[in-house]
DNA sequence: GCACGATTTGTAAGCGCTTACATTCCGAAA
DNA sequence: TTTCGGAATGTAAGCGCTTACAAATCGTGC
């Protein structure tokens, strides 16, 4: 468009060099590898860079050394906190070695998804933050014809080629359903989000499934339901629970957001928690702690899992590494949403 | 480092535009301003962009047209839903016309949200979102030395050559002071932001300062206490400001994020919101709603504002037109956190 | 004081794309 | 049929940087 003007007259490489009495390739090596020049040399490049205010374009050098310092990150959703904490972390640790993230989401969408994941590779991204493994093998394909590193996160699981950093949602799951089992719950209930395209969701059913089957119940028993996580969906969702006859005693919620709906619900329909019902979460951000009762649910080390996921992935790009797997524990934080059968 | 296999044998223009037998000039014109090229040689072009799975190349992209279409934001956090809705309405705005937004954040410290600034400006950002006015001067010359359009949201200001999306935070402030100044309260207490570099903390408290000083009370008689914006940071100021003699009757908080601390430790406390004091927030983020009560807060339309500032934004950097100025408008969400004077 | 290897610096060839300008093509008017 | 003008396409010159390779410079041991 209008922009002739735009970049016009600012100070290039060229006029650095001229400045200083030296080369251009003299004052890229200060820029990127101040080690192979001279002190002196170094300090009158430098007072020219200062003079000139001189900023390298970042075009011509992604062109020139074929690599971008530039990560994509494509999650899910930005509005609710899940995956900010893991993302900042993500992006921590790239920005400190001058490297920045790229971050998209798809709101949860499989073809929204793939076009950011075309989208951030246009735009040079050196390696990508993926969450969960459930995507169209063509993708994977895609992405290793450009030998692009990919790290997966929130999830563990078996695509070659890729990372995973991240956590095992069944058993996490599991865990948390065991322990309600011996609180005496029988009749429970789950708020998932859509499990299609979503393996953290479903290996969190499959979780609880795994502990009712060992605690003698039908895992077919589990009454089911199934939205997109946000808290409306949520007060929706138990809504319809428990406006049926023979009402669950416990419902547990795929994520944190779900679980303050199902919790706000109660209180609007005059059902106390943990009292009549109890009601788990799975995440543990802040939100779980904010609403009343305060939520029970699966602590995930969202921090750390940004930033080993930054970690592998660099470990892969800069390094050339092979892709490796790292599984984080996780911990049921216990709070006052799930209590005793009433 | 080990990137020489990274881009290799990956189709370039060229590529394509052998495979289609055309010129590489016809294939870009193709991709960029397909109503220059015939239907016929479109359509065989296309072919072979399929075939070939061709991706331009950003970096070569953008050096020779001299523009990036990707837009910088800066905020001062990720880790609170407060920015979320409205960067969020921003970056789809400019999705919609195949533009990017790199989004950093700066953790409220001027030194920060400078680096982040020149590193944006470094990655070719056509232009820049950033929040408040309030800024080292040096900041908006080195920016208009580049001749990058910026847009301010969050705030109304005269910062000249930069276009503002805002609203009034101190008129927002002061009906919300002015509304519990009619239910009878007169030993008032801020928790705020802290107020360095930051003008919309600043008019906050000043809008209440106004409203006090309008019911003919001594606006100096404000207590206030500074702090971080966050969760703890909120309950840590509560309890500091219960501890005294003379406690409040109301406490204001410099945003939702603070007025959920202090609720929360007014029930650890022991101390009945609306009852024993009221509460108020700013920004009208969904936390608000989920702790109880429900704080009564000043509604800012962030989506909209989000929306018009990507507008603001593109119309400077693609239509070269001037700086502009919009001014939002807020309300005030009544909710349970406010009473009248117990 | 000299030869030699190591270190520092310079030269110049692209990286893959856009676009001004030149050329070719085509249909309509004469 | 010829001529002309506009539309479609091609040619080629960079955009600003990195880096392989060549050249120059330096310090060292003899």
């Amino acid at each position: 468009m209008n922009n002739q003007g735009r970049t016009a007259g600012l100070p290039t490489l060229e006029d650095v060099a001229r400045q200083a009495g030296v080369s251009t390739a003299t004052v890229s090596r200060c820029l990127n590898n101040p080690a192979q020049v001279t002190e002196a040399t170094r300090a009158r490049v430098m007072e020219a860079v200062e003079k000139l205010r001189y900023t390298p374009n970042f075009g011509a050098r992604a062109l020139a050394a074929r690599r971008t310092n530039t990560y994509g990150a494509v999650i899910p959703t930005m509005e609710n906190a899940i995956f900010a904490r893991g993302v900042q972390a993500f992006q921590d640790a790239l920005a400190s070695i001058d490297s920045t993230l790229l971050v998209a989401s798809s709101n949860y969408e499989a073809s929204v998804e793939e076009s950011q994941i075309r989208n951030l590779v246009a735009r040079g991204a050196d390696g990508l933050l993926l969450i969960g493994a459930d995507r169209d093998p063509a993708i994977y394909d895609f992405l290793a014809e450009r030998g692009i590193p990919v790290v997966l996160a929130w999830a563990i699981g078996n695509q070659p080629g890729v990372s995973f950093v991240g956590f095992d949602n069944e058993a996490a799951s599991r865990k948390l359903a065991e322990k309600a089992l011996k609180l005496g719950h029988r009749r429970i209930a789950y708020i998932s989000a859509q499990s299609i395209h979503n393996d953290r969701a479903r290996a969190r059913v499959e979780g609880v499934r795994a502990a009712m089957k060992a605690a003698g119940l039908d895992p077919q028993s589990l009454r089911l339901v199934e939205t997109h996580y946000s808290i409306k969906r949520g007060k929706a969702a138990f809504h319809t629970l428990m406006e049926g006859e023979d009402r669950p005693t416990l419902v547990m919620c795929g994520n944190d957001v779900l679980a303050v709906g199902a919790v706000m619900a109660a209180r609007e329909m005059g059902i106390d928690v943990p009292g009549d019902v109890s009601v788990t979460g799975f995440d543990d951000i802040e939100i779980a702690t904010v609403v009343s009762p305060p939520i029970t649910t699966v602590h995930v080390p969202h921090r750390k899992m940004g930033n080993l996921a930054a970690q592998a992935l660099l470990r892969q790009t800069l390094e050339g590494k092979p892709p490796e797997t790292i599984c984080l524990e996780t911990e049921i934080a216990e709070r006052a949403s799930l209590g005793p059968v009433g």
